[in-house]
DNA sequence: AAACGGATGGGCT
DNA sequence: GCCCATCCGTTTG
């Protein structure tokens, strides 16, 4: 072995091969990086191996709205939306499942964006493990479903999603999908499952993808 | 195709 | 004690 490869394989591999997104990306207005968080990829890499799927649903959760966990100021529980934006909000919901969110805005503001639907990409076998089911549509069809396809439900909240292993990375980093929603036509309507500002428009989907969880 | 109920536990009044 | 940013199997029309 020649010293260029033994130095190579004497050191880790880095952790992917992706370029994730600038800090710039998330420090801006709630709503537009919910909208621009539409096919951008997520990227979660575990003992188990290596799952990827592309955004295709989001919601807002601004500092004013009480739909927000955030919007009566800060609690052990909601602490990391205070904090800076790309980092990660997770929590138990129903007592049985987890919600991701990516941080937003400036520090110090209480707002995130819901991940709530992924088109698969990416290690589909071991989502379908982890999902207990073999149906790529119901594989991350949904913000609890992708959470478990994904195998992050114990990712610590304010983890950097700029670092891994859990990464955000450009929607070109795979190949582009195909079908009605490569259009990249964004459709907005109310929010899923809430009882307090149900009225206002913040979720955000692909027009035409079949993988978002609900019409 | 839509409606409903059960699972299940932490957060907040 | 009540409220959930959910999901799934079962029932009902």
């Amino acid at each position: 072995m020649n010293p260029a490869a033994r130095r190579r394989s004497a050191r880790p591999l880095p952790a992917h091969p992706f370029k994730p997104l600038p800090a710039a990306f998330f420090a801006a207005a709630t709503v537009a990086v919910a909208r621009a968080l539409l096919g951008v990829v997520l990227v979660s890499d575990s003992p188990q191996g290596r799952t990827a799927g592309r955004i295709v649903e989001t919601e807002a959760y601004l500092c004013d709205d009480g739909a927000c966990h955030a919007s009566r100021g800060p609690t052990d529980r909601n602490r990391a939306m205070f904090g800076p934006a790309g980092r990660s909000y997770t929590y138990l919901i129903y007592g049985m499942y987890h919600c991701f969110n990516v941080v937003t805005a400036a520090k110090g503001v209480g707002e995130a964006v819901l991940i709530r639907a992924l088109e698969p990409l990416q290690g589909l076998e071991l989502m379908a493990r982890r999902r207990g089911s073999d149906t790529p549509l119901a594989l991350c069809s949904g913000p609890g479903k992708l959470v478990i396809a994904l195998g992050i439900g114990s990712l610590p909240n304010g983890s950097d999603l700029r670092k891994g292993p859990l990464v955000l990375v450009p929607p070109g980093a795979y190949p582009p999908s195909g079908g009605a929603a490569a259009q990249g036509n964004i459709k907005v309507t109310t929010r899923i499952g809430i009882t307090k500002d149900e009225h206002l428009p913040l979720r955000f989907y692909l027009e035409g993808s079949p993988w978002i969880s609900r019409k």
